[in-house]
RNA sequence: GCGGGCGUGGCGGAAUUGGCAGACGCACCAGAUUUAGGUUCUGGCGCCGCAAGGCGUGGGGGUUCAAGUCCCUCCGCCCGCACCA
């Protein structure tokens, strides 16, 4: 072979391995274990090369800690619920069964190739009815606990297709199918209490050290705990049964800035009004033509409506304040009602600005304050302000002090408490579709609502289901939905809704230590194997995902489904970016938006085109996604150059937890690079079989690359551990040229650097390391072979080269002893030619060594 | 709108966290070898300048002996926003 073939060499590798059962775990309470997991996939049709990227990075760490002794569980799954099953049985008439498994079975078939260190006996998806059966069974488990309920909530209704609709699927405020204007309506749903959680799961996150600082920035930000004050408006003539309005806020200090009070539209009050009057009718239709997600109201343009009622303020009965609905208050957040302070919060600006309301300020001009025109000012909580007019602010300094003492005084006086809220609310996962775990409930005239016994799950979906129309099909199933109450016995209805998807991804990582049991875990396995000691997954999980997860721990552990060591599964996390392309996009005639595949398309030098020549809209660098079509298939890569360049690509360059723009380019250098190690080591094989291995004293050229081997596995290793991988690859680049310049001298040291590189690069390209590996004699399979260990009689440098600064610019440069100290360094620096020009004669002015780094000499 | 992040040569990026900006790779240029070409090897490569030197980390301002790194401010892009997964 006179040059390194992958397409011969990987599966050989691969069948090795497998031959050994190395990458099979078993729980073995003698050994350390470790246990990796990247964020399992969605099986969309085909791997992109962003999980290539997710799971190579998950690999290396998996398989170095193999090498350094762990017993390592390193599993792989499929989250394999969701709606685009349910869009391809409609578009393509496929059942979302069959579509579904039909992709797993291509994904795997992509994925083994790449040599993942995959125990695949755990596989699963979370769509086998072993699955989703025991999913089933704790949520009956968790009823039973209180952890579950039902209430109403709102959902997104396509009036034309008479289908609840995801937010992702209301373009524009429109059905993305029907394109008819969707509308707000309540449905009552189920729902997990993770709301009274909200303190502990604020709290806990103090304790996740090991995950990024910004994912635990946005959990905290999102659970939202806020302090403030909740007190009511009484209304100046009571309406029905409402004698005033109930608002919490966080800023109590400014409450003798308030304009006006601004309720939802969705508030029991503005639905009362409804009823007698057109124009609020209207105004709450309009406003509820607005999706539900947050971003959507936020960003909508605000409108609001005087009711005409008039409240009374709590320090003077004698001032009333009018009471609007306005777009903007969000009925799911404190009281769904709010005070506006106009002078003190710019959307309460803008809103009064736009209705002529009063902008009333509440704090006394600072040096640098401007009267409040079209900015609001909004003074840190901490921050010294004064305030006036407000009795019980007259003597405090800040925004805090200000508002404990608003609040003892509305406690004392009786109109208001103190009160702690979060933004966090309960958790909705009632669905109305098909292709998700059916809800193991029976709804019986008598009884209620009761469970499904739990000898009779899973509660399987049926085959027999048609999405020749839209809604649920499991509603219109003739025979599914009848069933007999299993208390009573009576003709019963059952529970069509399925579970929300991240239900389902909540607890995998918990049955990936006992796929096949019983039970939903196994109590020992879950001991040993919990928690993830790595967790490898996208940012754009960082809040849902990973809080959903953290709750459902908990919820297992109270239903003694895990440990109580458990109820933070995840040791240690790390969010990859996420692989980007361009878009492209077309429009139809009536000005729909088309997206097209990144094959399809030919860039020119003025844009893009169709093969037709249909200029092409190009979009931004964003993330693959199969709506949006920019997806890129590694196929292509491993087919051409097999999967240790696709590793080593994906490995390279762009540091792992950056974003990276896809492009073609540079498969090609991976390629070389790894066909260079290869000649280089059967270079060093075949010369040191000719020598015979003659043993000498080595010499000065051995020493060098010995010492060179040595920083290679202290640098690596260091950038392995710390998820560097980017700059382990380049370490590796260097290490590469040391090598490559070695001369036959260094003998036998040639063989060790060569026995060293297979190791280091055996977690990212590890078919191309075993075969160096056993090109120089290896011992067995480097997959097995023990993590290399640096010689420290190897790294002590006895000279370092010190920078030499004049005022802050380099001007040299001077050696000195290691261990030279500050005072042996400036004696030196002193003498040093280039100094002593610019000096000139004079003392420095200053003169600053900082040892090991730099000197600057200020003249 | 709110929350989080990112911005460094032609390109991907590095900079031991306040201490030599541009490691390593790609692309490009020159040379050598081989060849029909790819390959391989050697050297060069931030910008301006013949040079000395000056400028340079999205823009502007500040702190410091020293700023890509810290502070203020502005701009651009990306992610999340509870029914996408």
């Amino acid at each position: 072979m006179t040059r390194y073939d992958a397409s011969e060499v990987e599966p050989k590798w691969q069948r090795a391995w497998e031959e050994a059962q190395v990458f099979r775990a078993e729980a073995d309470p003698s050994r350390p274990k470790y246990y990796v997991l990247e964020m399992f996939p969605y099986p969309s049709g085909r791997i992109h090369i962003g999980h290539t990227r997710n799971y190579t990075m998950g690999d290396v760490i998996a398989r170095t800690k193999l090498a350094q002794g762990f017993n390592v569980l390193h599993p792989m799954g499929f989250d394999a619920f969701g709606m685009p099953a349910e869009n391809a049985a409609m578009e393509k008439g496929v059942h979302p069964g069959t579509w579904t498994y039909g992709n797993i079975a291509t994904m795997r078939a992509q994925m083994k190739p790449m040599g993942f260190s995959i125990d695949w006996s755990r596989e699963f998806a979370t769509c086998d009815p072993e699955y989703y059966g025991q999913q089933q069974s704790m949520f009956i488990d968790m009823l039973e606990a209180g952890l579950v309920y039902r209430k109403s909530a709102t959902v997104n209704w396509d009036p034309v297709d008479l289908t609840v609709l995801a937010n992702e699927q209301v373009i524009d405020g429109c059905g993305w199918r029907s394109g008819a204007p969707v509308e707000r309506r309540e449905l009552t749903q189920w729902f997990f209490r993770i709301a009274p959680y909200a303190d502990e799961l604020l709290q806990a996150i103090d304790g996740l050290e090991a995950w990024p600082d910004k994912v635990r920035t946005m959990q905290r930000n999102w659970i939202g705990k806020s302090r403030g004050l909740r007190f009511s408006w009484q209304l100046t003539a009571s309406l029905g049964d409402f004698e005033s309005i109930a608002v919490f806020t966080t800023r109590p200090d400014t409450i003798m800035g308030a304009s006006f009070i601004g309720i939802s539209p969705d508030h029991p009050l503005a639905k009362a009004l409804e009823q007698g009057n057109p124009d609020v009718a209207s105004f709450c239709a309009e406003c509820r033509r607005l999706g539900t997600s947050e971003a959507e109201l936020e960003t909508a343009e605000k409108r609001g409506l005087d009711t005409g009622l008039r409240v009374r303020h709590p320090l003077d009965p004698n001032w009333e304040l009018p009471v609007w609905i306005a777009n903007f208050i969000l009925m799911d957040y404190g009281t769904g009602a709010v005070f506006a302070v106009p002078a003190h919060d710019q959307r309460d600006l803008d809103f009064a600005r736009k209705y002529d309301l009063p902008v009333i300020e509440t704090f006394e001009a600072l040096e640098d304050h401007k009267a409040v025109a079209d900015d609001a000012f909004v003074p840190p909580k901490s921050e010294r302000v004064r305030w006036k007019g407000h009795p019980a602010a007259l003597d405090v300094a800040t925004g805090e002090a200000a508002i404990d003492k608003t609040i003892a005084l509305a406690e004392r006086d009786g109109w208001g408490e103190g009160e702690v809220q979060f933004r966090l609310r309960d958790w909705g996962i009632s669905r109305q579709r098909y292709w998700g775990c059916p809800i193991p409930i029976i709804h019986c005239p008598k009884c209620g609502v009761v469970p499904e016994a739990k000898e009779n799950l899973p509660v399987r979906l049926p085959e027999d289901v048609s999405f020749d129309k839209p809604g649920n099909p499991l509603e219109r199933h003739p025979t599914w939905t009848q069933v007999s109450c299993p208390k009573c016995g009576a003709a019963a209805r059952r529970e069509t809704d399925t579970m929300d998807t991240f239900v389902d991804s909540s607890w995998y990582f918990a049955r990936f230590t006992a796929p096949h049991a019983e039970t939903p875990t196994d109590l020992k396995e879950a001991s040993y194997w919990m928690n993830v000691d790595q967790y490898i997954g996208g940012v754009e999980h960082a809040i849902l995902h990973l809080l959903y997860s953290r709750f459902f721990a908990r919820a297992m552990h109270k239903t003694g489904h895990l440990p109580a060591a458990a109820i933070e599964p995840f040791d240690a996390l790390f969010t990859q970016g996420m692989v980007t392309h361009e878009t492209y996009s077309t429009k139809t005639p009536e000005g729909r938006t088309v997206w097209h595949d990144p094959e399809e398309v030919t860039r020119t030098e003025q844009g893009a085109t169709l093969a037709d020549g249909t200029p092409v809209e190009i979009g931004p660098q964003i993330k693959m996604s199969k709506s949006k079509k920019n997806v890129v298939d590694p196929e292509t890569i491993i087919a051409r150059y097999g999967a240790d360049t696709a590793r080593w690509f994906v490995m390279s360059d762009s540091p792992p937890e950056r974003d990276v723009e896809w492009t073609a380019a540079g498969a090609e250098a991976a390629s070389k690079h790894l066909q260079r190690v290869w000649r280089l080591a059967s270079e060093i094989s075949r010369s040191d079989q000719e020598t015979g291995r003659a043993r000498q004293p080595e010499g000065e050229a051995a020493h060098a690359l010995r010492r060179e081997a040595h920083r290679a596995i202290r640098d690596v290793t260091a950038q392995i551990e710390g998820f560097a991988f980017n700059k382990a690859v380049a370490r590796l680049y260097e290490f590469t040229n040391v090598l490559a310049k070695a001369k036959p001298e260094a003998g036998e040291a040639r063989v060790f650097a060569v026995k060293t590189m297979a190791q280091l690069m055996a977690p990212m390209v590890p078919h191309l390391a075993e075969e160096v590996w056993s090109m120089v004699g290896g011992d067995g399979l480097v997959v097995k072979a023990p993590w290399p260990e640096p010689d420290p009689d190897f790294l002590v440098e006895a000279n370092v080269t010190l920078p030499i600064q004049i005022n802050g610019k380099r001007r040299g440069e001077i050696s000195v002893p290691a261990e030279a100290d500050k005072e042996a360094v400036e004696a030196l620096v002193l003498e040093d030619a280039v100094v002593m020009r610019a000096l000139n004669g004079a003392p420095p002015r200053k003169l600053i060594v900082v040892p090991g780094r730099i000197v600057n000499v200020v003249v």
